[in-house]
DNA sequence: ACCTGAACACCGTTCAAGT
DNA sequence: ACCTGAACACCGTTCAAGT
């Protein structure tokens, strides 16, 4: 079980979700592809499973945090280190939490963002919303940025530059009057930072945040 | 090419992205597979029009909104707009500016969420990462939704809340002492609203954006 | 308890050929 | 310019059978 969920891992990692087959897991794993179907009842859980492996390794950096005297910090620190693991191996993304049935991680780890709010002086309900709002904005903007990259995400930072470039190109051949805001703006999409991008939204959703809280 | 995507979209609606295959759209069109071939390169550019062909109402939408005096009210206007329209159809969540190549109406619309943005007194920087992260809102949360329900939405309200209800019950079964924050949450979780939660997210983003936009 | 080979139904896609 | 039938390679999944 252990090492079907390491090479479904593996082959996501390497080649991407559609890379993903039974046949190709099973020559990994030197048999038959029938046989996988005694660890899963089918391809949802085994991407279910495997999604979770790694949420663990995750759930076990975010418990190594400390906790500092400001829970809206621990916050942001413990969504960051989602975040890059997800830049890592995009293929999370789409998977993360969708059943928290056999996401027994994902679930630990959807807890441990809660307990901060705890902290905070707000309503069950606010509660609720403010980790549903951080787990959206940590997903939405992963899922985002997969997109706007096929394949290349494999390959070295120079080719992401080069088809960042081509891309802000077409859209500095939009007609500037009907466009004014792609305009404004290419200049800092060519070349921009995952990272950035996604500390920048983070911070708007915890400045909110701190303002209900009223701290 | 117009009813090719018409029934593309029709087929989505009804029963989901599965059951969008070349031979049931060319039963549906009345003709053979092969023939769509002549409209779309392969089936990610044929998502991909759909996609924005249906945004293309959306858009129509938000540009019947009225500008206010407050950019930031009309931010959440056109947001709200745009999620209306994807709890209404699951599917655009995973498709959404997927390719804005192809995507001309969803290019619009994030131009049309950018123009309010240059309303704003904020950098270019900032604009950019502002609209990068209300779009995140916008599609993480409608993932985060569609995520747990599996097909229950094409049925009635009772049936998601019969779902939510039996979920919440696994939840309530967890040990209170491991996981203080389900528990906290497990009642608002219980038969919660989309929209609702949708909501608190974007206004927790816009918050943030109006404090940084010192106004 | 764990694995196999072979089959089934179903995909996206191609292509030579038709009008 | 637009469509077709038939094929190809490849899926997820099942199942009777093996150890």
């Amino acid at each position: 079980m252990e090492s079907v969920l390491a090479q479904a891992a593996a082959l996501l990692d390497e080649a991407g979700p559609q890379a993903l087959t039974f046949r190709a897991l099973a020559e990994r794993l030197g048999g038959g592809a029938a046989s996988i179907y005694w660890y899963v009842a089918n391809k949802d859980e085994l991407l279910d499973r495997t999604t979770d492996h790694v949420i663990g390794t995750v759930l076990a950096d975010v418990e190594k945090l400390p906790d500092t005297d400001d829970p809206i910090d621990d916050l942001r620190a413990m969504a960051l280190t989602l975040f890059d693991a997800i830049v890592a191996r995009p293929w999370l993304a789409a998977y993360f939490m969708r059943n928290t049935d056999v996401q027994g991680n994902a679930l630990r780890l959807y807890e441990k963002l809660g307990q901060q709010t705890l902290r905070l002086d707000l309503t069950a309900r606010q509660r609720f919303h403010a980790v549903s709002a951080i787990v959206g904005v940590v997903v939405g903007t992963a899922i985002d940025l997969g997109r706007v990259l096929p394949e290349e995400l494999l390959d070295s930072a120079a080719d992401r530059d080069e088809y960042l470039g081509r891309f802000a190109q077409t859209w500095r051949e939009l007609d500037p009057a009907e466009f004014p805001f792609v305009h404004e703006i290419v200049d800092e999409f060519d070349g921009h930072d995952d990272v950035d991008q996604f500390r920048a939204a983070l911070d708007l959703t915890l400045t909110g945040l701190r303002r209900q809280a009223g701290s």
